[in-house]
RNA sequence: GGGCAGGUACCAAAGUGGCCAAAUGGGGCGGGCUGUAAACCCGCUGCGGAAACGCUUCGGAGGUUCGAAUCCUUCCCUGCCCA
């Protein structure tokens, strides 16, 4: 077993902030003393199944802690995802049924474990304490909190003081994920920067119920693909980690060079002193970023489907928007022998949702037919002729049009 | 309970009887440049129509008017102040 030390430096890397760090020393020593491994909780949300890049930085931590031999509790939270978490913009949320929540659940374990150890962690509800608190429970559970504490949380601050409403029940959201703490006895608690506050409450809810408070260690939030917000489903500007590798791979070549940087520092294993090598070779011109970026991509596909598809993807990209050549495969479209309006078709086939825009995608000279542009909105394909054509829409989307 | 200010398109926000399918910014989409980079530049961005034009939209419902996002009634929602 590693030393306090190797644990603590292995276990800080990449964080933002652990508080307290000596209290996380301790917490370490007392467990290899007592070969008692540490319960390490992170929560998430039971609405949105589907695991992006961002939630891979947490996700590694968790790894991390697993690494090390600590006992790792997944949170689902869907208790709490009755109430939302006010942190961000949401607002209220409609109760999920038992089955959706249970679906979710599968969904999240279908995808957790490309990163984390299936043996070592433990998948958890929060209802299943949450649930049974009486209203005198959760009296009880106000009474420890005060008002003005729970609104020094940032997002709550700012929201009253730009008018924006706030509801009851949100202002016990930090109280519930705090009660969540004690209800599993943890000693770490990991969550993204914006998590902070609500870490923190757990720290001092868990004292007022007469337990050591849990470590609170806090990770980066990661930007999404447009590099300025944090990546998110709702601003649709992330890259989910069971996207088609291709997909992932276009979305990483997509990035600005500085958040490319960023990427490799937060979901890699290279090393800061590499990366920092790179980013002054590519600003000296010794390296072109381009290449970085493609390692970059083919490294984040191949964590979740493996260097053969990465490998795959990467050669396909080249071929398609380096060489410009037509993608391998390609979505089919079967279309009866007949003539008919280009613009029907694609109307038809769910490309656009409307005519109107179909028409306007055309005239700016979106729509290629075999390479060729077509800028007639009344353009006829003839499918009594034709077998085969391919149809580009845009820069991204590619369709086999065959004859059916 | 009383008073005041608000609710406009994906978001923010202007518009207070016709010139409003509704300024502007962001976002999105298409094009150009490029490394499908980013930044930048140009265009588009309710629906139907080739177009002319038509249709639906400004919290909900109803009304006034030749004509309503704009005026009136009522209901719902939000913020602030007082109690």
């Amino acid at each position: 077993m590693k030393s306090v030390e190797e644990q603590f430096e292995y276990l800080k890397k990449g964080s933002v902030e652990i508080i307290q760090e000596n209290e996380l020393k301790q917490k370490l020593a007392r467990s290899i003393k007592e070969k008692k491994p540490l319960k390490v909780k992170a929560g998430f949300d039971p609405t949105a199944p589907d695991i992006h890049l961002g939630h891979t930085v947490l996700l590694r931590k968790m790894k991390h802690f697993q690494d090390l031999g600590h006992s790792v509790v997944f949170l689902i939270g869907d208790f709490t995802g009755l109430i939302g978490d006010p942190s961000g913009r949401s607002s209220t949320r409609p109760p999920m049924t038992r089955e959706e929540i249970n679906k979710n659940a599968e969904t999240y374990k279908a995808q957790i474990f490309k990163i984390l150890d299936h043996k070592k962690t433990i998948i958890d509800f929060n209802s299943r304490w949450l649930g049974k608190l009486t209203s005198f429970d959760i009296i009880n559970l106000t009474a420890k909190y005060t008002v003005a504490r729970i609104l020094e949380r940032d997002d709550f601050s700012k929201r009253l003081k730009t008018g924006q409403p706030i509801s009851t029940h949100e202002i016990l959201y930090p109280l519930m994920q705090a009660y969540d703490s004690v209800a599993l006895e943890a000693d770490v608690e990991l969550g993204g920067t914006d998590q902070k506050f609500n870490l923190l409450v757990g720290r001092e809810i868990q004292r007022e119920f007469r337990q050591e408070p849990q470590v609170v260690m806090t990770m980066p939030l990661l930007e999404g693909l447009d590099g300025v917000e944090k990546m998110s489903k709702t601003l649709d500007n992330y890259v989910g980690i069971t996207e088609p590798p291709g997909e992932i791979f276009g979305k990483i070549m997509s990035v600005s060079d500085p958040l490319m940087f960023r990427y490799y520092e937060l979901l890699t294993d290279e090393s800061l002193s590499r990366i920092e090598n790179w980013r002054k070779e590519a600003k000296e011109g010794q390296v072109n970023p381009k290449d970085l970026k493609s390692k970059l991509a083919r490294t984040i596909v191949a964590d979740f489907w493996g260097e053969k598809e990465a490998e795959k993807a990467a050669g396909e990209f080249e071929r398609v928007f380096k060489k410009r050549e037509l993608p391998s495969e390609m979505e089919e479209i079967t279309v009866k022998p007949a003539e008919v309006l280009l613009l029907d078709l694609m109307v038809d086939k769910n490309i656009f949702p409307s005519r109107r825009e179909a028409k306007r995608v055309i005239r700016q000279g979106g729509v290629y037919l075999d390479g060729q542009r077509i800028e007639d909105i009344q353009f006829k394909i003839d499918m009594k002729k034709e077998s085969e054509v391919f149809l580009k829409v845009g820069k991204k989307k590619f369709y086999k049009i065959k004859k059916a």
